[in-house]
DNA sequence: AATGCGTATACTGTATGCAGCATTCAGTTG
DNA sequence: CAACTGAATGCTGCATACAGTATACGCATT
C-alpha cells in the first residue's frame, strides 16, 4: 500500500454542497420580492398564487411566512392570513435608532476582539464597494454595503447581536434601498465609510462608535424624506 | 320607536373573542416545554411523535418550529430536522451583553416618553412581585418578574426595541429560571428592583440605566454557575 | 474480529385534499 | 331607494399521503 496515499479521498477544501431546503429558498425569495417592491407593504399574501409564482406548493410557503412573521416582515391575520407589514415613519427611526445602539456597542467590541485578518477582509470589502461608487453602480454598491455591515458586526464575535442586528437590517432593506438616491447623499455615506474603516483599523472604539451613530442619523435623513 | 334604545346592539366594552391559531399556540407550548426543561437543549425534536403529544398534526408543529428557529430557540438541520439550541456560558453571557445594552437604552427612553398610568401599571406588578418574594413563590415570582421587564420595555414606546428584547429574553428565560436559586442572590434581585422602580418614578433615565446594567451583569453573577 | 457495503426502516420535506371562516354580491324587505 | 340578510365563492388552517434522504443494522469479506 502507498502510504503516501490518504485512508479515505478526503477533499480538504471542499465545502459540503449547500442543499438549503425550499423553505429556506423561498423565504430569501420572498424578502427580496418585498425589497424589490413586487410585494408591497399593505398587501394580503394570496398563498396559492404566490405559490404558484414560485412553483412551490403552498406547505413550504406557509413555513416560510411564519419565519418571515417572526422577523417582523410580515404580519399574520387569523383567518385572513400573511401581510406585508406596513412600517410607519416613526417605525423606520425606530429601527434605526436601536440599529444605531447595537451597532454603537458592536464598533468597540469589533476593535477589541477583531483578528487582522478579519479586518483586513472588511477593508476589502470597502475597496470594492468604492471601486462600485466610482462607477455609480448603485445595485452593487448597496449589495456590498450590506456586506459590510454583516461584517462588521461579526467582528464583534457576539452571535446574539449579529442576529439581533440582521432582523432589524432585514426589515429596513427596502426603505435603505430606495434612499440614497440623491448624489450628494451618496458622497456623504462614502466618506463616512471611509472614515469608518480608518478607525477600524486603527481600532479606535470609541470614535468608531461616534461616527457610526452618526452615519446612522444621517441615515435617517436621506431615508425620512421617501416615507 | 323608543328613542333611548341604541339603533344597533354594540356592546361597547365587549373585547373580540381571542381567537389564537393552532400553530400559535403550539409555539408557547414548546417554548414552556424548552423552559421546563422537557425538551433538553441538543434534543432532536421527532415531528410525529411531539405532534401527537400535543395532539396536533405534523404540518402547525413544523410552522411553529419554522417560528422559533427564526428566535433562535432551535436550529434547523436539513434533512434532520429540528434541534433544540444548546448555548454555551459565551452565548448566554454575549445575550446578557446585548440585553444589557437594549435595557439600558429602554430606561431613558421609558423615564422620557413613560406616561404615568403606564409606570403606575409597572409600579402595580412590582407590588405584586413584592408579594410572591414575601412568600417565596418563586415560579409567580419568575413570571412577575418577566411581566415588569416587558412592561419596562414596552415604556419605551419603541417596538424595534421591544421585538429584539423579546427574542433575545426568551432564548434566555429557560437559563434565568435555573438560576435564582440561592436565598441571598433572590434578595439582591430584590433590591436592585426596588432602586429601579424607585428611579423610574424619579424619571431618572441615567442612574436608572445604570441600575439596569448593573442587574444584568449581577444576573450573570448568578446564572453563570449553573453553566 | 473488524471493516465496508447494502438493505431496511424511520423520519423529514413536499404535495394535495378537505373543512371552516371571511368576503362579496344579489335578493328581499322596510 | 337604502339597508339588511343570506347564500355562494374563495381563501386560509389543518390533516393526511407520498417521496426522498439519513440512519441503523446485518451480512459479507478480508
Amino acid at each position: 500500500m502507498e502510504t503516501s496515499l490518504p485512508d479515505v479521498a478526503v477533499a480538504e477544501g471542499a465545502l459540503p454542497i449547500a442543499r438549503r431546503s425550499l423553505h429556506d429558498e423561498v423565504v430569501t425569495r420572498i424578502r427580496d420580492m418585498i425589497i424589490e417592491g413586487v410585494l408591497a407593504p399593505g398587501t394580503r399574501v394570496n398563498e396559492t398564487h404566490l405559490g404558484q409564482t414560485l412553483g412551490v406548493s403552498r406547505t413550504p410557503l406557509r413555513e416560510a411566512l411564519k419565519f418571515l412573521a417572526s422577523e417582523g416582515l410580515i404580519e399574520l391575520v387569523t383567518a385572513r392570513g400573511a401581510v406585508v407589514k406596513k412600517f410607519s415613519a416613526k417605525d423606520v427611526r425606530d429601527m434605526l435608532d436601536v440599529l444605531s445602539v447595537l451597532e454603537a456597542y458592536a464598533a468597540r467590541l469589533a476593535c477589541r476582539e477583531g483578528t487582522d485578518d478579519a479586518i483586513a477582509e472588511v477593508r476589502r470589502i470597502h475597496d470594492r464597494m468604492v471601486d462600485r461608487y466610482a462607477v455609480r453602480d448603485r445595485l452593487e454598491y448597496f449589495k456590498l454595503n450590506q456586506q459590510i455591515h454583516s461584517a462588521f458586526l461579526r467582528l464583534s464575535g457576539n452571535a446574539a447581536l449579529e442576529l439581533a442586528h440582521t432582523s432589524i437590517q432585514s426589515r429596513l432593506k427596502r426603505i435603505r434601498y430606495i434612499g440614497n438616491q440623491e448624489p450628494q447623499k451618496w458622497a456623504a455615506a462614502m466618506a463616512e465609510h471611509e472614515e469608518m474603516i480608518a478607525f477600524l483599523e486603527a481600532r479606535d472604539g470609541e470614535h468608531l462608535a461616534d461616527v457610526v451613530t452618526r452615519h446612522m442619523e444621517h441615515t435617517w435623513e436621506r431615508v425620512r424624506l421617501t416615507l
